[in-house]
RNA sequence: GGUCGGGUGGCCGAGUGGCUAGGCAGAGGUCUGCAAAACCUUUUACAGCGGUUCGAAUCCGCUUCCGACCUCCA
């Protein structure tokens, strides 16, 4: 197993070499989504990224768990007990009940997923699921002294806490500006300091989504089912927590904080936090009103689209990125990248048809397959990754061309390699193969215009050609034949 | 206001105290019936000003601009 692998934690603002609590077990807990919208493209980023962490993770050869948790209880809008639920607002809206809002978005969410090629986590909880685990450790988190209950609403002590811990640890804010940044207390405030976060909140009573507990009738804060359902699924303490950097400054403090409350240990070891994807260099969000949802994307149904994407151009537009960096969306950036991504597949596509010789002509696949691994070492580089693949297409155009030549164990090495990191790291796959009658049918019409070309039928052979590019075919003649690939 | 992260060539985007990132776009060439593709060659950089250093775009300081978080958001 790998044992070079260097990831950045946030937790230090540093990289640190990985070490599992228990190798070769890793556990891995990501911040799913709120399944009240359509997730957008910042939420898939996240989920691209940690799909890669996960893949690479594995191909080292650790077994990992990794849980994505599904937020589908009635969170308010606010930190605090006043604002409408999430999904009864939604619910009333689109006129469904809030479970029949779960239902659809997760749904929904799974299909982008699965059209974005993430493998799907170990286990996704949600939290509706899990309604008494997260009673339990609001209990024990009373027991402990670090919450109190105040007409049915349970929250937490944060001065209480940071008595004993450090509860800005995550981003190293300091306290008293975080006091001077909240909001004064009003008089009707039942919480005893500014900074305190509800486990437990009563239920009013048109609040739809709603559970017993020793509290009375309510529903759960927003913090608590993530620290609840990771010490189920992955222990107490675990290997890597990770989610958007939004989530950093409060979701993920107040997890820490519950979880030390509650169990007296850092839950997680490294914290990972993916950054956001831009448009115009301002963040794509819900609330800005400038998210692009995934299908406007594939479509090129968006105002700000000049044409239609691939899932899969997408996905390799993503990885060009690093997951710490902002990635900027536009038009040319997109273009750039389906281009570069098809460029990538069709030296895949070669790699099957190219034959072996005796000799190999200087080239060392295992120094490049060691730059691949020092990549994706050094905190998941997949842009550098991408930058030493397209070395590899380089030579596999060239050995295509009879320019360079691969002895059998390069060649071998060559085939392995790309598979190993085109298909199983970065997770992408040729999406503009057609089915086998599609490819049947090309053959045919290919060898119609060959056979006119060879009889010198310019004419017949250049309409053809012209006829196939018109709905988006491609032809690429070479001394082996004629290749094509969809545009 | 506080905390943090950035400003890299036409665009996106890596990296680094001295050695070509990469993709896309541009230019020239090879190949080709023509084209495309591919291959080869090639132009445009490191916000500004100081400092440390044999050497900085990379470290330090200041200036400036931008963004994120601090309020629901991946």
């Amino acid at each position: 197993m790998d044992n070079r692998l260097v990831l950045y934690n946030t937790l230090t603002r540093k990289k640190e070499k990985f070490e599992p609590l228990n190798p070769p077990f890793v556990g891995m807990y990501v911040c799913g989504p709120t399944v009240y919208s359509d997730v957008h493209l910042g939420n898939c980023r996240t989920f691209v990224s940690f799909d890669l962490i996960f893949r690479y993770l594995t191909h080292l050869g650790y077994k990992v768990r990794y849980v994505r948790n599904i937020t589908d209880a009635g969170h308010l809008e606010g930190d605090n007990d006043e604002g409408d639920d999430k999904f009864a607002k939604k619910a009333k809206l689109e006129r469904l009940e809030p479970m029949e809002i779960v239902q659809k978005y997760t749904l929904g969410f799974h299909e982008v997923l699965r059209l974005f090629n993430t493998l799907p986590p170990s286990i996704e909880p949600t939290a509706t699921g899990h309604i008494s685990e997260q009673i339990e450790m609001v209990k024990k988190i009373i027991e402990q002294g670090y919450a109190y209950e105040v007409n049915g609403t349970v929250y937490f002590d944060v001065e209480k806490y940071v008595k004993e811990y450090d509860y800005t640890i995550l981003t190293n804010r300091k306290l008293d500006d975080l006091l001077n940044n909240t909001r004064e207390l009003n008089g009707q405030d039942e919480k005893r300091g500014r900074l305190d976060f509800a486990l437990w909140i009563k239920a009013k009573p048109e609040h739809i989504m709603r559970w017993p507990s020793p509290w009375g009738v309510g529903f759960p804060g927003w913090h608590i089912e993530c620290s609840a359902m990771s010490s189920k699924y992955l222990g107490d303490q675990f290997d890597i927590h990770g989610g958007g950097m939004d989530l950093a400054a409060t979701h993920h403090t107040n997890e820490i904080a519950q979880s030390q409350a509650c169990n007296h240990m850092q839950p997680a070891k490294y914290w990972m936090h993916t950054n956001m994807l831009t448009v115009n260099g301002t963040r794509m969000s819900k609330s800005a009103g400038n998210g692009f949802l995934p299908h406007e994307l594939f479509s090129g149904s968006h105002p700000l689209l000049e044409r239609g994407y691939s899932p899969m151009a997408v996905r390799f537009f993503m990885l060009q990125a690093h997951y710490r960096s902002t990635l900027d969306f536009s038009n040319e950036a997109l273009e750039a990248a389906d281009k570069g991504y098809r460029r990538l597949m069709n030296a895949m596509a070669l790699l099957p048809k190219l034959n072996a010789t005796a000799k190999n002509t200087e080239i060392k696949v295992d120094e490049l397959k060691a730059r691949c691994y020092a990549a994706m070492d050094d905190d998941f580089n997949s842009p550098v990754l991408i930058a030493e693949l397209f070395d590899a297409v380089r030579i596999i155009n060239s050995a295509y061309d009879g320019k360079l030549t691969l002895d059998e164990p390069s060649l071998v090495s060559l085939r392995t390699l790309m598979q190993d990191f085109v298909h199983g790291v970065l997770g992408l796959v040729d999406d503009n193969t057609g089915s086998d009658d599609f490819e049947k049918l090309m053959d045919v019409v290919i060898s119609l215009r060959n056979e006119a070309k060879h009889s010198k039928d310019y004419t017949t052979s250049d309409r053809i050609r012209e006829g196939l590019s018109s709905i988006g075919i491609q032809l690429k003649d070479s001394k082996d034949g004629t290749l094509w690939n969809k545009i």
